[in-house]
DNA sequence: GGGCTGACCTACT
DNA sequence: CAGTAGGCCAGCC
């Protein structure tokens, strides 16, 4: 049987894990939309996070901040105050903006002990 | 029912 | 280097 209309169940499930990548995420990192999506196993459909992210409930307090697009730029329309409160966030976490942008490889969680180690 | 939009990505030209 | 094309999928009109 083939269901051409998922279950809101098996969203919901979708949403928790993309919830869960983003919540393990650690202060100062950064990750972006597609590598959260390969990480909560949804490789592909990196829009998806976008719309996870837009729909978590402000209780759950989730570091949506930490997620950028894959060019290490807010997606936020510039000058919006999503985009200035994003902004904010990061830089209160130590993550530097040159030009624009964040350097992704830089900010990787995979180099968080690097940086805790050797320092940025 | 169909079509457009969107907190996107990769690859190619 | 910038622009285009294709892929992905859920919400909303």
């Amino acid at each position: 049987m083939s269901n051409k209309t998922p279950n809101p169940t098996d969203n919901e499930d979708r949403y928790r894990r993309i919830w869960d990548v983003v919540a393990g995420i650690p202060a100062g990192c950064v990750l972006n939309y597609g590598e959260v999506a390969r990480l909560a196993g949804l490789p592909g459909r990196a829009r998806l996070v976008g719309r996870a992210l837009g729909l978590a409930p402000r209780s759950m307090r989730l570091p949506w901040h930490r997620v950028v697009n894959a060019q290490g730029q807010i997606s936020f329309k510039p000058g919006g105050a999503k985009y200035r409160r994003q902004c904010e966030l990061l830089e209160a976490e130590g993550v530097a903006f040159v030009d624009g942008a964040i350097d992704l490889e830089a900010h990787a969680p995979s180099r968080a002990l690097d940086r805790m180690l050797w320092g940025p």
